[in-house]
RNA sequence: CGGGGUGUAGCGCAGUCUGGUAGCGCAUCGGUUUUGGGAACCGAGGGCCGGAGGUUCGAAUCCUCUCACCCCGACCA
């Protein structure tokens, strides 16, 4: 491609709007450019990228042995009256009329549209295991997009659904859409942890999430530093140490405590840590309300919450509901006399002499105890993991946490949509069979964003090979000198007969701004080329990567690129 | 959804408090000189100041409404 017949619209400086370094790179090398709130246009340089991840995403599912299918963006909204998820789904479904006032959606995910497909063309055992995958634009009204491609509202999707008639074959087809999936992220140059996701309101048995860690990323990753557990922190479970219960020592007493609300002024009133206080919250679900108990040091994980409590639409409830109801405030809340369900996180089963509030206003309970002064309540696991907390797997190791950019996930889904949707095959018995359906999202336009946290420099992107949207620069440094320009136009070329992909830098613009642009857009390999070069019979190759650089005589330039490029391509 | 902020040339901003014919830098176009790491000079074009309504002799500026975008929060007892 030749720079000056290309619109690359690179910008000097970082767009206010842009708070994370991707979001800025792919504005100032003018890849994209913003139409409305989490809606982008893909230029030139950014599109081409775009179809690098998605080829990379296409190769590896063809070679799975997924079929490519391409289904309607807009849905009619009976199919999702079918599966309940029209009642469901909430704000973030896009939903408008046509002249005709029937109700459609612009599809956030394709579940109930593949699933008609199939219940319509799928008769017999023998045509499963099937596998159907697109590469789509979905929408999805996010309650607030930001970070530009990473959380916009429009965004580019592979979305593939496995049916298999029977547990063990949806296992497999999941396990090879778990390989299928690592095979991608590793040809786009990520770094990357399969960690175990929560199947949310979906159900389902299994879920993988892919992250891509980087410092920008939206959701904590919990790894233990032991063995190979990893998972969100929406699911991640941490080790109980068999603590020996401390024997209670105290009696419990109730103090008065004016004006001390949150646990941090708790713990600093009495000069203990947080972990010795007991925080009680208020929860409501459609099964009625609930008292969840936590130490002081731990989050609720309301992901958790929900699941045990399993009733819908869980909530916390707001302060003045909690006054309502119990005439306290919600610092002074505790569950010693008090009625309500109370469910304990498992931290709490040990804790002995623990400070809670006394179910008065501007009062506490010190050195309360299970038993002697309110009974057992239930145990279960409510709390979101911390740093240095033991592993749930192994004996020896302990957490961590990081941040992860999530670019897939991969869920057995079960019957949930074949069922709700009446989709069955005749099996080997000649019966009526509901097969089982797993579902494998891939991020395409969000790991084009990711790929850049995770390869950049202060001066601009450092493209990993296979997502590079050119390999090699060929910087002319000035067009009217004969001789240079020739040797371009010559390795131009050469390189694009070898089925390289070169940019052309042959703008009528001065050195310092061709390479400052370079660097923005990052290609792999650059060779400079101007007239002091020509004379000295040699110029000069550069690597994007690690900056350096080398003086190659005229006649093996072009050789030299093709081989390094071909060397980068197989290494990877 | 709550809170905050911003809308003035393609981009970044000043001007708004205190009303009086709209500016700066970069970019763009023409010219001259330059040309191995974001050039210099001369000249030029480009704005219904987000939109609607109002106050006023007069509104980017004051008032009302509205739209868009950005940021923070929506995990707390």
């Amino acid at each position: 491609m030749r720079l000056s017949k290309t619109l690359l619209p690179t910008l000097k400086e970082d767009p206010v709007e842009a708070q994370i370094v991707s979001h800025k790179l792919m504005l100032r090398s003018g890849m994209i450019r913003q139409l409305g709130a989490g809606i982008y246009s893909w230029l030139p340089l950014g599109l081409r990228v775009l179809r690098k991840v998605e080829n990379i995403v296409r190769q590896e599912m063809d070679r799975a042995g997924a079929q490519e299918v391409f289904m309607p963006a807009v849905q009619p909204a009976e199919l999702w009256q079918e599966t309940g998820r029209w009642q469901q789904y909430g704000t973030e479904l896009l939903r408008f009329r046509d002249r005709g006032g029937r109700d459609f959606c612009f599809g956030p995910t394709h579940e109930e549209v593949i699933t008609d497909l199939v219940r319509n063309e799928l008769r017999s055992y023998k045509q499963l295991p099937a596998n159907f995958y697109q590469i789509q634009t979905k929408f999805r009204d996010e309650v607030r997009p930001r970070f530009g491609i990473m959380r916009g509202r429009e965004f580019l999707m592979k979305d593939a659904y496995s049916f298999d008639l029977d547990q063990e074959s949806l296992d497999n087809s999941y396990e090879l859409m778990f390989k299928a999936y690592q095979q991608i992220f590793k040809r786009c140059g990520l770094s990357f942890s399969a960690v175990e996701a929560d199947t949310g309101a979906i159900g389902g048995s299994d879920s993988h999430e892919f992250h891509v860690l980087a410092e920008s990323g939206e959701d904590a990753i919990a790894s233990c530093s032991n063995c190979d557990y990893a998972a969100n922190l929406e699911k991640a479970v941490a080790g109980w140490p068999d603590v020996v219960a401390c024997r209670p020592t105290a009696q419990m007493q109730k103090v008065a405590t004016p004006n001390i609300k949150t646990i941090d002024e708790v713990a600093g009133f009495f000069a203990v840590t947080p972990d010795k206080t007991c925080k009680s919250l208020l929860v409501e679900t459609d099964e009625g309300r609930f008292m969840l108990l936590l130490r002081g040091d731990h989050e609720l994980n309301e992901i958790k919450a929900a699941n045990f409590l399993d009733g819908d639409n869980f909530r916390l409830m707001e302060p003045e509901e909690v006054k309502k109801l119990t005439g306290v405030g919600v610092g002074s809340i505790g569950p010693v006399n008090i009625s309500l369900p109370i469910i304990a996180d498992l931290s709490l089963k040990n804790s002995s002499d623990f400070i809670c509030g006394a179910n008065e206003d501007d009062f506490h309970l010190t050195g309360v105890n299970w038993e002697s002064d309110l009974p057992r309540p239930e145990f279960a696991d409510l709390r979101n993991v911390q740093a240095g907390d033991s592993c749930s797997r192994c004996d020896f190791g302990t957490l961590r946490l990081d941040r992860g950019i999530e670019v897939g996930h991969v869920f057995k889904l079960g019957d949930k949509y074949t069922k709700s949707m009446g989709m069955t095959v005749l099996n080997q018995g000649g019966r009526e069979q509901t097969p089982l359906m797993g579902c494998y999202g891939i991020g395409v336009s969000r790991i084009v964003a990711a790929a850049i946290e995770q390869n950049h420099d202060d001066n601009g992107i450092v493209w990993p090979i296979f997502l590079a949207p050119f390999h090699v620069e060929i910087l002319l440094i000035n067009p009217k000198e004969a001789a240079a320009a020739q040797l371009a136009e010559e390795i131009y070329k050469q390189l694009q007969e070898s089925g390289l992909e070169p940019l052309l830098d042959d703008r009528n613009e001065r050195l310092g701004v061709k390479f400052k642009d370079a660097d923005l857009i990052g290609a792999p390999l650059r060779v400079v080329i101007g007239g002091r070069g020509i004379k000295e019979g040699a110029v000069e190759v550069q690597s994007r990567v690690d900056g350096s650089s080398e003086k190659v005589a005229l006649d093996k330039v072009g050789e030299l690129l093709i081989n390094r490029t071909k060397g980068l391509l197989q290494e990877s």
